[in-house]
DNA sequence: ACACCGCAAAAGTCAGACTTTTTATGGTCC
DNA sequence: GGACCATAAAAAGTCTGACTTTTGCGGTGT
């Protein structure tokens, strides 16, 4: 799929962390650098290398005379945008667009609100900007030129509400967005109200009418909810 | 302050990391492992697997024939509790204060509200037990005995809310209460109000009214907030 | 001004030796 | 038989030195 023509390191690092997100090593599995060294087909520096990045993202525990204990899912850190990524290429894609779901439909509201009060000129006007092409392009199966525009769209406002922290999930929505139009079910054009939510959550934010950007945005995110509830179980 | 007698990459990764985070070595900076790794006394693999997990961090980025360089902040994994961590150290503290606190109500009504519909007989009883720990602690200068009932409060909604991404923010909640009682100004007892907002929310988690535990947290948060502009600029 | 080439700097990779910590084993003594 | 201690072994941790690969930069030539 990607081209993964990266150093070593990264392709260890990969496919490692990937298999262990997937569930192949299920929490409690001890495994030995070396061995993964040879099995690999790496030196021990490569090898050492990357259980360390695994270790400081929870996903294995390095123990003297023991080996390389994989963590329970519980103590992973599921924010790091590369667990994430696994995750949502690997098994438990469902689960973790649940989780990320219901993430959003906190955050993106508040968000919202706050891009209501901050956002400056220039990026009002990218967010109309984003709005207008959602809707120009929501008919006629152009799928993704929509996208581009959606994932705008959020990105700008979480960027706007001057919280870093919110502003650091634009990856993770647009991985979610992408993500439904090209694996889930999504041959239909866009639902049109969803669309013209969109254009007045730019409108609220550019009247920095807080509150009516948050409620409107809620709205969104419920029906994000909604549309889960009827592709998932 | 704490002790970290650990091993030679952790020490080293905690020094440089909180070096970063702390803004010495500004964003653009370029660093040399080899370098690094004669100053702090230690041997280019120990360096080069602490650059490894920084580079995991977004916190640098290494190439080249150019050496490892400090990225902006903006493209820090500001979810990474280590990195939260040396930031709530170091001299940004209040502005990661005030992110988290943001963050913290976004998420914590919504967790409240989906606690009310999946906690456990078990979780209920544990959150009830710390909402009267904190009103039996909440009087006569026992702040410590206070802030243990009041993290497990939180992180018991948090856990109960049955979303991973929300559960995994039960370290940071504790790291944001701990650092008021310690390090802000908490001379007095706790506001007797916010006091009887954890007893309602149990209340509301335990007869699964979500609506209305939703409502209750977010007063809570509010408070939070408020309480921030008040010590903060 | 521009294209090309080669040098050198820095990260990347490998291999081997040695140290340290921790667990398990096995033996001794009560 | 059980508790306790010494010993050995296993695995990670650390150090060192050599080699490879990429790439920015300066020089050269047209």
């Amino acid at each position: 799929m990607t081209v993964q023509a990266r150093g070593l390191h990264a392709q260890v690092l990969h496919r490692l962390g990937h298999a262990i997100t997937a569930g192949d090593h299920p929490p409690g599995s001890v495994l030995r650098t070396d061995e993964l060294a040879q099995d690999l087909g790496v030196s021990r520096s490569v090898m050492r290398e990357v259980v360390r990045v695994l270790e400081s993202m929870q996903l294995v525990a390095s123990r003297r005379r023991v080996g390389v204990t994989v963590r329970p899912v519980e103590e992973w850190n599921v924010y790091d945008p590369q667990v994430i990524r696994w995750r949502l290429a690997g098994a438990d894609r469902p689960r973790q667009l649940r989780s990320l779901t219901v993430l959003r439909s906190a955050v993106e509201p508040v968000a919202a609100g706050l891009a209501a009060r901050h956002a400056s000129a220039e990026q009002c006007a990218e967010l109309t900007r984003c709005a207008l092409g959602m809707v120009a392009t929501s008919r006629g199966g152009r799928l993704d030129e929509y996208l581009v525009h959606d994932v705008g769209f959020h990105r700008i406002v979480l960027g706007a509400s001057g919280n870093e922290m919110f502003a650091r999930l634009g990856d993770v929505v647009a991985e979610v967005l992408s993500g439904r139009t090209r694996h889930e079910v999504m041959f239909e054009d866009p639902d049109p109200a969803a669309v013209t939510l969109h254009v007045r959550v730019a409108e609220a934010v550019r009247e920095g009418d807080a509150g009516e950007a948050e409620r409107l945005t809620r709205e969104i995110t419920v029906g994000a909810l909604r549309e889960l509830d009827v592709l998932a179980p």
